[in-house]
DNA sequence: GGAACTGGATAGCCCATGGCTCTCATCAAC
DNA sequence: GTTGATGAGAGCCATGGGCTATCCAGTTCC
């Protein structure tokens, strides 16, 4: 006897299996991820997977631009919302980490899942290249707007270093939320803050 | 016929497999770390890893330990060799970990292998959280001695600033060296422990 | 309206790999 | 030489990834 199925367009099937996969990778890390595992978890056979994707690796690499992507569009609501004033919205940019949906142990698992996979993946490798630099990018506009009158190399600096502080904070508070907390968190991203755009 | 081999004492196989295991997890991540790839690379023959540990789980468990003590003696070693001036002890802390051995990005490779363990293994949890605590019990201590006068609370923050700015700026810089480099991860640690150790 | 067609979806097979155990060889101490 | 721990290596069972034969819902064409 065999099962009833359900004919969804490709675009469902596809994002349903990137969800999966990132549940996977949160929840049990990558060892466990498996193409059992996360057609299990889509509620598809097996081999849909190869169906879609041209296999396990390729399904987790668009795993991770999904995710990519969608931190990325809650960093830029967070600016968005912030209005026009330079400052805030540099502010809202960094703060954004240490709220949902950026601040969330899940992510950090998905997110430690897929630099696990950087040496032995190219792919990977290079869409974290990707991701980083256009990050990094963002936050050097959004500095060099806030704090005008700082040479590139002042703005890139700082940019550095307050994207280092924040992914610090972030990976240290999801690893273990009881050292510290979220608040915390934010207040020393504040004064960090209030110190790059004083100083040369 | 069955191969020679040469006996040597607990301690030196253990090592020896715990070195295997770590540089498996550097070079191949956590996926292709295998009971046959660590004794592979331990030279030895695929029984002997059960034969001293309770099994794979077991050994990546005591590799972490391991590892982590290493990291620690290092940052010992600076602090040592730094003097008696609280600020340069603090200062060897700090700038540590942008030298050799811990700026290093197969000891990266290592450490996230263990980070993606923490979901599902306990025992890496419960490592983690004991080592992270006492690195941080350390620090609060460097900073109490640099900055007489600050409350507890504020050497704790202060402690969880410099933590977070220190591990971010590693992370980033083992990820990917060509987007900034050593010294200038030094000249921002400088900095922010300037502000530190003058601000409350 | 019904038959043929298209291609999404399934189940299950095949082979590789993994962890671990078991047997047996080897060596060092006595 | 005897002995017992150390080590090698084959093998067992489970799991994993990819592939294929098969099936079936929706579409097309007459």
């Amino acid at each position: 006897m065999r099962a009833k199925f359900v004919r969804e367009s490709a675009d469902v099937r596809r994002q349903a299996l990137i969800d999966a996969t990132a549940k996977c990778l949160a929840e049990k890390g990558v060892a466990a991820t498996s193409v059992r595992a996360i057609c299990a978890a889509a509620g598809v056979s097996s081999g849909l997977l190869t169906h879609y994707f041209e296999g396990v690796d390729a399904l987790i690499l668009a795993t991770y631009r999904d995710v990519g992507q969608r931190v990325s569009q809650a960093m830029d609501a967070a600016i968005v919302a912030a209005g026009d004033d330079p400052q805030d919205r540099l502010r809202a940019f960094l703060q954004a980490n240490f709220r949902a949906p950026v601040l969330d142990a899940d992510l950090l698992a998905t997110w430690i899942a897929f630099w696990s996979l950087i040496k032995s993946n190219a792919d990977v490798a290079a869409a974290h290249a990707e991701i980083y630099a256009a990050s990094r990018t963002q936050l050097e506009g959004l500095v060099a707007a806030a704090g005008p009158g700082f040479s590139p190399a002042q703005v890139r600096l700082k940019a550095i270093g307050l994207t280092a502080l924040v992914d610090g904070l972030w990976l240290e508070y999801c690893l273990d939320p009881t050292s510290f907390s979220a608040a915390e968190a934010q207040q020393l991203v504040e004064r960090a803050m209030g110190h790059a755009l004083r100083d040369q």
